[in-house]
DNA sequence: TGTGACTATCTTGCATACAAGACAGAAAGC
DNA sequence: GCTTTCTGTCTTGTATGCAAGATAGTCACA
């Protein structure tokens, strides 16, 4: 029952794991999320893990499909579609609202596109996707606000739930270039034209999805069946670098 | 006293009562919510009250003072300046990138701003309070994005929090005028200038509040002498046929 | 009179118990 | 062989019980 080796983890652990899980692609959508199973990961009750899961669901990263489990949300095409319009809208309305750009701001954000091209060099595919996700939360924290902050960390996570879904090849290159535009334009003191070139970024990157692809072939059906959860939960208890995939965006 | 007359209310419906209440103003920032008596109210056991208010919690809507309770949030100023700036936000963006105004958008927003001149000349405050913030949720709902929608449905329960600590008198004719004159450029098509006139809407609105007025004070304090729950509670237990209504298409 | 400590009560925090439903696999009938 | 039904197991849904902390009121005492 509780052997309990594991954690120590604070309240808000449960959620903050599995989001940054998901922000590192270490978990996929579809991810059944046991009650039971995290309780005992994390050494905690089931009410625990409840509340965990019913923030996470609230912030659209979970769903319940009632009296079967949680399961990490996979987005539809819609969903794919509204989340980037979501994405512009609050990226484009943010870099065209800002006035200056800071030496400490700017200093981030080089270091970040340093960090990225590092791990393109070392095929990193993991951090790439996180770092990749992490430029648009980068410069939300510019701004200060920490409501755009999580908006826009939310929407992130869901974006790379989507890019797992429906995005078969890596454009890293590609993004890491569309970011490199994107802080010219901001060190230039070009908002208006850093906000285009965001929607642009944005536009590039659903354009590289294959909607089509994935009707969601009866997503219920391959829940239930597929999922050895032993190996979808140790996914992020551990990181295992080759066992999941990533993808850029 | 306990007179659970009320409920069969189901699952969503604390939480989306709490919303609607502060939408229209019938709950006060810092307004207590008592897990047992919500549980009594709605018939329910404390496990789903508690749901709900960790689901509000994650919306920014309510907070929790460990073993004291859960109240409605009170927006400090720098909160108060956040939510603006994310509304100025996400509404400008959301102007900006929008292409055309259908026909049956254009009559919605028609029918919004005459509900608006008909709540003024009746002085119904309450109403007015919640077509006030109604528009704005409008015009997201003419993106058809649910997520922008959600978004911007709690910044604004937010905004209706702020001004009733901030703002000290009412300026609804001047903020109806600002809704025409974005709904004019709208329906010129010059999306451009709406989100322009919005920003300056909102800028409007934040002037008008009184941000030193209310450094906070005290209130751990004043939560715990002046309320007297029963009063709270059911402010927003009856329900006004005619400012209830107000459906979620 | 004023001040400090103590206690009674009320609050949330968290775990657990049990109910209800869904699913998988076996057994039975055709 | 194929389908259907039944049953055991596993999952979440919900209520409840108890612990821990906070607050307010009271009483003792200087």
């Amino acid at each position: 029952m509780q052997d309990s080796h594991t954690s120590e983890t604070t309240q808000k652990s449960i959620e903050e794991t599995i989001v940054s899980g998901i922000l590192s692609a270490k978990i996929r959508p579809g991810t059944r999320l046991g009650e039971n199973q995290l309780a005992a990961l994390f050494g905690v009750s089931r009410t625990r893990v409840r509340e965990a899961m019913m923030r996470l669901e609230t912030r659209g990263i979970v769903h319940v499909s009632p009296r079967r489990g949680w399961f990490v949300v996979e987005p539809s095409a819609e969903d794919a579609i509204a989340v980037y319009e979501a994405r512009r809208v609050v990226e484009a309305g943010l870099l065209r609202g800002m006035r200056v750009l800071t030496d400490e701001g700017s200093k981030a954000l080089d270091a970040h596109l340093a960090d990225e091209r590092n791990a393109m060099a070392a095929g990193d595919r993991q951090r790439l996707t996180y770092l990749m996700g992490d430029f648009h939360i980068r410069i939300a924290e510019l701004s200060g606000n920490a409501i755009i902050v999580d908006i826009l960390r939310d929407l992130t996570a869901r974006t790379i739930l989507i890019s797992m879904l429906y995005q078969s090849e890596s454009h890293a290159a590609q993004s890491h270039e569309g970011h490199c535009r994107i802080f010219e334009a901001m060190r230039a003191g070009d908002f208006v034209r850093a906000a285009a070139l965001s929607v642009e970024h944005l536009d590039e990157v659903e354009m590289g999805l294959d909607l089509t692809a994935r009707p969601d072939p009866l997503s219920d059906l391959r829940n239930s069946l597929s999922l050895p959860p032993k190996t979808a939960l140790s996914a992020f208890q551990q990181s295992d670098p080759k066992t999941t995939t990533s993808k850029e965006q």
